[in-house]
DNA sequence: CGCCGGTCCATGCGTACGCATCGACTCTCG
DNA sequence: CGAGAGTCGATGCGTACGCATGGACCGGCG
């Protein structure tokens, strides 16, 4: 602490640590976008394939897959539209909830999902393997975990 | 190496980790959207400004802000655009080179982004601080940092 | 000097996005 | 049981996005 400004402690770590992830995140998004490996989708419809494929039976209500995306609520409701569309994706009711919409991969959707995640992991070698050691792969594991758990935790507003 | 499947060593180590990252990324950058410190402008606005507050003269070619955002170069361009009808940038000429622009925060552009940086960097602080501590925000800084660096060095594609 | 491939930014165009809102359904409580 | 608040997903609408392309400029080479 060499400086007299009344900065609260932690402030200036937490706001740096935060700008070396996201800048970390950025530069390994751009090349993975440039990839040639996403087929006809764009790399947000494979996260939700992706996401979908890691869910039992493929399926996962409307809601649920949007606590996990950027999307919108109705931005990710036309793009379930569209993956229907294309028969990645089957929308069904919702057991015992009237109101929900389970979406569901189909045979072509786990199909898609399998071989662009085939392609899109061997880049994700090349590039985050290629940067850091196993020893640092694991720790860096580690705290995003915990950094993203602990969301759960903290709520919106501070000012008790 | 308990699979018997022929995996290349570190790739799903590599995998788990990016994953992690992004779901990190994912869980605080919906986190921060949410939260009401954005004024009249979009995050991926207030990026560009941030970019420029840290350049300096708080100029740079529309080119090199590119390099640091997930926007296509038309997207940047017309982005840009506005910030100047808003009176947040400045678009002039480059010394040296009539191709290109370079972008310069005006007085409001400081002071927007002065304003937005300080209220952000408080969620930030919340959010980030309260989930990690020092020696692990610090981790978790060189980590990233490592990863970002790293990629200037690796080629697009691996096949030699 | 004149040409030619490469770089930099702008623009036309179709599409996906976010915001506001709505209708349908669920849950709680009197 | 019925009313009102809350939740879930769909839709109208304006806008920002990405893709393809164009025009201006740079740099190297004959």
């Amino acid at each position: 602490m060499t400086e007299g400004a009344r900065e609260l402690p932690g402030t200036r770590e937490a706001a740096e640590a935060w700008e070396s992830l996201f800048r970390a995140q950025v530069a390994l998004m751009r090349r993975f976008q440039r990839d040639d490996v996403w087929g006809d989708l764009s790399i947000r419809e494979y996260d939700v394939l992706f996401t979908l494929s890691g869910c039992p039976d493929g399926t996962a209500r409307l809601r649920d897959l949007g606590e996990n995306s950027l999307l919108t609520q109705p931005s990710l409701s036309r793009m379930v539209e569209r993956l229907e569309q294309d028969g990645l994706v089957r929308r069904g009711p919702v057991e015992g909830d009237a109101r929900g919409v389970a979406v569901a991969l189909t045979q072509d959707g786990w199909r898609v999902q399998r071989e662009i995640g085939r392609r899109h992991v061997r880049t994700i070698r090349r590039l985050v393997g290629g940067a850091l050691d196993a020893q640092e792969l694991a720790t860096l594991q580690a705290l995003t975990d915990k950094l993203r758990a602990a969301q759960a935790g903290i709520p919106d507003e501070s000012d008790a």
